[in-house]
DNA sequence: AATGAATGAGCATTCATTCAT
DNA sequence: TATGAATGAATGCTCATTCAT
């Protein structure tokens, strides 16, 4: 690489780059040297970018609660009806985290929160993540006054789709890894519904998420608690 | 302390010492060295008794999976009804998570899948829990032959109640960091339900949810795909 | 800051805040990021107009030796009485590192001497000096044969006086830094003298050294070596 | 070198090694990688043994005072006449800095003073320096109490016979490099007195030095101050 | 004159591990 | 069992400098 040939594209090269070695390893596990040598740049270019290997991981974080937002709050106004409005908001959480599998392992999971700036994020997110559900929820008309219901309402969606697309993932890089695991299961059990396309999958994925959500919301709601 | 003095609790010091650690911080992100300090023993006999750092890993993964599956399979025999193993089901999962936070935290989610015996340890859980869960299924009598169906059911109670007790874990890690965060949130939001005791906190969440579950299996079971 | 507007005391800058921060740190524990952060200029800057690192301490040590040599060449011609010449030269000498302490302390000695032109300034320098001096005595009519008790003369004045506004300087430094030292001294000892103004102090000093000087030169001069 | 087999030295050749380098060239400029080089030891073992750089440095320091006061506090008692306790005292603090020249050079003027424990160590000697130079005077009976004329009288000792080694060995340094100054000095300049023994040099040296101190101390006891 | 992206060697420090005792 | 000295590679980061614009 010829010295001085500007190459714009260098901090993003290290941002993808990162998102990805990151998602796979973990933060603490992967070096900058790695990701340089991945990225085809220079160490020093990481610190001039980002000032620091944090500085990755902060961009990745904000940019991923960024989108996170992004997602929920755009499900359509009141005048659309409950149901269609929870329908919706499952398919676009599984749509999120399905084509930013990477992007949110990262910088929902893979988290130091020793680090004070990544732990002032993280707190910043559940604080909005909490009052943007509880809005949501009231805008539907869905009154849950229970402080327990509300919290297992809420935390369903991300922990039951996030968890399913990280699983995944996790899962896919074992059975990818180049030195193959001894106790290869079968095939057959490996991905159900790969029958269908993942398109067709994640349409009823999403629809099955939604009818088991909804239900389940209206049934603890009419629970008489003790 | 005395040169050559047996030590019979200095593996086990090394153990729990570890748990602690990773839990917080990640496996990546703790030394030997921090283990052997906080441990209160020599860096030396951490590769004595476990063979390097990964064994320790592989120690606290296997224990995990052990004591996961003694939970999930002693949930009463085919003589006991339907919603009742349900509901035992969920109650042993709460305690189960509830009890050993920091372990599991450790051997389910934070694991450098690159390490092979960690990986075969990993497909070997995930393999008998789908095994455990359907067999378990079909033992009450619910019979769902969709595979997406199915994908939903099973993964729904490790992710939410493990995601409800590792987001518990973490929140509580940072708002009682020496570093207090700069944006500390209104105290009545942290905890849903604090004014009951954690011990009722814990049933009733418990029975919300094996309502939920319950309830949000029938309506899938009974839903027509497409 | 706009971009291309012409700036003629960059180079000024970049001259006095090296001088400042190599006088406190030393020249290899600055970098020449720092310097052109302090001094409000572009790194590449530095280069342009001094062609390296080096190239500002080259500036500073010539700077350094102009002026020195400028100070003890001008204390009068042979019509003034020795006593009195004496007495100029250490007064202007007192004034010159007085008044240069950075400089002087950059100049004289923090110096890498590993690097080849500047260890040629040094020794352009301690010979010019030696020879200065020597001419000087002897106009002065100081006839001392003996070569130890002429390097006892020799050194006297610039060993004291620079020591001297050396030791100040650090020790200003340090009950002046922003971590306060633990061991705060008591602080009627640390400034002798400081009831009168700088400039009293400083006059009565140059008086006081002067005296000395001349009265340690003749008790040398007269001493019959063994 | 053989794994394990154990040089019960190696702090030893490092702190040795350490004070060489950093006389030569300054704590800054001397990385631990040319001083474990040097030494022969490995990299880590520095950090081992001194708990990273500044840990050498402290040693270094700490022996240099320990030396130092242990010097001007063995001059004799009251039973010695005044101006023999002062011949000894000069003799002593020549004999201590020519015989520890890097030590004293490392450990009284090449210190970052931005490091916390370095400043106060350096203020702990300044003024225990301080008070034993006017314990010592007050038991010589020599009563100065004009503050300027004590200050000259302390500092006289250690600036010019600190001087006088500092500049030899740098002067040394230059003439012996291996890249040789163009301007090379014509020798029997170099050094005054080459044509006695060296330790007949600082016999003479010390008898002149004390001389020249005794005779200048009288004739500013004697001065009327303005 | 000035900017800022890029280079590549170097920095101090920490890592997991080994092994003679 | 336990100790601690030793190893050698890896860590995140900074260095002075170059150069196209």
């Amino acid at each position: 690489m010829e010295k001085g040939a500007p190459k714009k594209e260098t901090k993003q090269k290290i941002f993808q780059t990162a998102i990805h070695l990151f998602a796979r390893r973990g933060y603490d596990a992967v070096g900058i040297r790695e990701i340089a040598k991945t990225a085809g740049v220079q160490i020093s270019m990481i610190n001039y970018y980002f000032e620091g290997k944090v500085g990755i991981l902060r961009e990745i974080v904000n940019e991923t609660y960024r989108m996170y937002f992004e997602t929920i709050l755009s499900i359509g106004d009141e005048s659309v009806a409950l149901e269609q409005r929870m329908k919706t908001l499952v398919k676009n959480m599984v749509d999120f985290f399905r084509f930013n599998t990477e992007l949110t392992i990262v910088g929902i999971s893979a988290m130091p929160l020793d680090i004070p700036e990544i732990a002032d994020l993280r707190i910043k997110w559940v604080t909005e993540n909490r009052a943007s559900l509880n809005r949501l929820f009231s805008e539907m008309g869905l009154d849950i006054k229970d402080d327990i219901k509300m919290s297992v309402v809420r935390s369903f969606l991300t922990n039951v789709i996030f968890g399913h697309f990280e699983g995944k993932y996790s899962w896919d890089l074992i059975i990818n890894a180049p030195a193959k695991p001894k106790l290869l299961p079968k095939l057959e059990e490996i991905n159900a519904g790969c029958r269908v396309s993942e398109d067709d999958f994640y349409r009823q994925y999403a629809d099955t998420l939604a009818t088991f959500y909804i239900n389940g919301i209206k049934s603890i709601a009419a629970q008489d608690n003790k």
